[in-house]
DNA sequence: GTTAGCACTCTCTCTGGCCAAGTGCTAGAT
DNA sequence: ATCTAGCACTTGGCCAGAGAGAGTGCTAAC
């Protein structure tokens, strides 16, 4: 048995199925490849695979489909992610350039990036975890209620409503939010409870209750922070995919809207040599996501993620040259801002 | 003939369409309702039906199958909007509790109502127009980048970059900070750019300039505001109404994540004698959305709009009832906090 | 190790026939 | 005048069967 033709077999069946979007056979095969060998060769080759569990046949008198496993040798063994080209360079930088807001940035990214793969594309919120606090304010609402406001070097301003046990005039605010700010501007929002807790004993002592309600709700947003949302693009892709293939998108939608399984599943993913992550599959341990496949990879400081989920039937090379692409171009925006 | 009885007989094509999903005919109709005539005269009344443009067979050996003119009938003139039920009412009030920051409230009642109708459901943020300036703040990032933030007293919170022309440093800032916030706080939102520029004579000549772009930055903070952002959940129901039936739900979604084109139709629609909109099938006047209806209404002070989309056979009265109540209930919360 | 040939299996498609649903029309009943 | 009963007619959906086409695995020869 021919080792390396067997996996260029293999290659040329995953190749030709994305392509063609059926299975394929050992004739079609040598005829749309220089495999220099006949189609009973061929077969021989295939049958081997099968029995690899590389590739499976829908029924007896069909071709050969990749499985899970076959994608996964063909990601890891025959795919070079090769540069975009010119034009795609091109498309990308200009519709990068003139967006100042951050909210902005990812949003153009993420519909570049689906634009690009012709998939779903999603872009995690940076984590405020390395970033450093830039500015704390403070807003009385009502005697009650304060809306604080937590400014991070990254350009990511974090806002929430709290409600506090006593009345807190204005001045008293900004005594309160000056102490906070100087014992923490510049420090990073990962030490931001240590910083406040360690204010606390600098304070009258009539204002450590209310403070402490405080320092919680700014804790609140360092922690929880932006690193749970995510931006979305191109579900409408989603369909357009299913219509000639049996992939039932409504779980699929339901996965999407559901936004906690997939961060999770996009932090869990380990960028390989080459620097992007595919879980194939059943890899991404999520039955509603069973057929399809994410390619993500991380961006910017913090390594946030960004990535794409298409059905598993996807062409590899040119997602995951995408996906990197993108990823680099937005590293370097977020840092030149 | 007997106009109110064929009034019945629409009545009772669109109940049972909606409910079988599938042509009603002659003989189905007098088994499932009470017309107390036979089949036959049924026919006739159903003959005039579609002379009228109401109902339409698709084709000679099927039953009938409402128009969307026949919608509209029915709507208008068939349909009366009866109060939730006790459980839903329980279900909408404690899952909106314990809710506090407006994007988590948005969020908490989109997810309720797509759940309560089992269709898409979107919210239009609240629009800064009527709302009035609680607080401005302006944080230096870098020499000469700045980031603006209005508050207002609705509880929204915007911001932005804004890169001005000569370096500012932290003092200048607050000055220039301060004017603008006592020539606007406390006034409408929508004037902000009048009272802004009423204050530049006041400034030093040389801060003038600087002021300016400053001043442009919040007015576009001010104009633009989130009037143009919507919160969507439940895109997952599309595929699975899609699923019993004809409806390319590729346009649909692309129409949903455009969400400009939505978002203008959702402004253009004017609740009627009940508190409720409906646009029904081409009255969307949009060709991705032809095959679905939309329900909307107007909440909080600013009528801002909450709504679903949904295929064009949806239960119109009991999907009326859940928008207009879960309306009410979100302008009593906002109006609350 | 490769190739050619061949029998076999299985799906897909097309066809014709049948059935059920539903209609419109006409003639008669109320 | 209105409703009803009956009936001929149309038509899509379903089923069985035939045939074609694709693809395989196996065997024997190169």
């Amino acid at each position: 048995m021919n080792e390396p033709r067997k996996l260029e077999v293999l290659r040329a069946i995953v190749e030709d199925y994305v392509h063609y979007r059926e299975p394929v056979g050992s004739k079609a095969l040598v005829e749309r490849h220089r495999l220099g060998v006949s189609s009973a060769t061929i077969r021989n080759d295939m049958a081997a695979l099968e029995d690899d569990g590389l590739i499976v046949a829908p029924h007896t008198s069909a071709g050969r489909v990749p499985t899970d496993k076959g994608y996964r040798v063909f990601v890891d063994q025959l795919t070079s992610v090769r540069p975009l080209s010119a034009a795609e360079r091109h498309a990308l930088q200009s519709l990068l350039d003139g967006a100042d807001d951050l909210d902005d940035v990812l949003e153009r990214t993420v519909r570049l990036l689906s634009h690009l793969t012709n998939q779903v594309a999603v872009v995690q919120y940076p984590q405020l975890g390395r970033a450093r606090v830039r500015h704390i304010e403070a807003v009385a609402l009502a005697p009650r209620q304060v809306l604080l406001v937590l400014i991070a070097d990254s350009g990511t301003v974090e806002q929430r409503v709290v409600t506090v046990g006593e009345d807190l005039d204005h001045d008293r605010l900004a005594l309160l939010r000056q102490s906070f700010l100087s014992s923490s501007a510049g420090k990073p929002v990962s030490q931001l409870g240590a910083n406040l807790a360690a204010v606390m004993d600098s304070l009258l002592p009539e204002d450590r209750a209310v403070a402490a309600e405080l320092a919680t709700g700014l804790g609140t947003l360092a922690a929880s922070s932006r690193e749970d949302r995510m931006v979305m693009a191109g579900t409408a892709y989603l369909a357009r995919s299913n219509s000639d293939f049996l992939l039932s998108i409504s779980p699929v939608l339901e996965a999407l809207e559901e936004q906690v399984v997939l961060l999770r599943l996009l932090s869990e993913m380990a960028s390989d040599a080459r620097g992007v992550a595919v879980a194939i599959g059943h890899e991404t341990a999520a039955d509603s996501l069973a057929e399809t496949s994410i390619i993500a990879t991380g961006y910017g400081r913090d390594d946030a993620k960004i990535g794409i989920v298409g059905p598993t039937r996807m062409d590899y090379p040119a997602t995951m040259a995408a996906v990197r692409a993108v990823a680099r171009y937005l590293s370097k925006i977020l840092a030149g801002s």
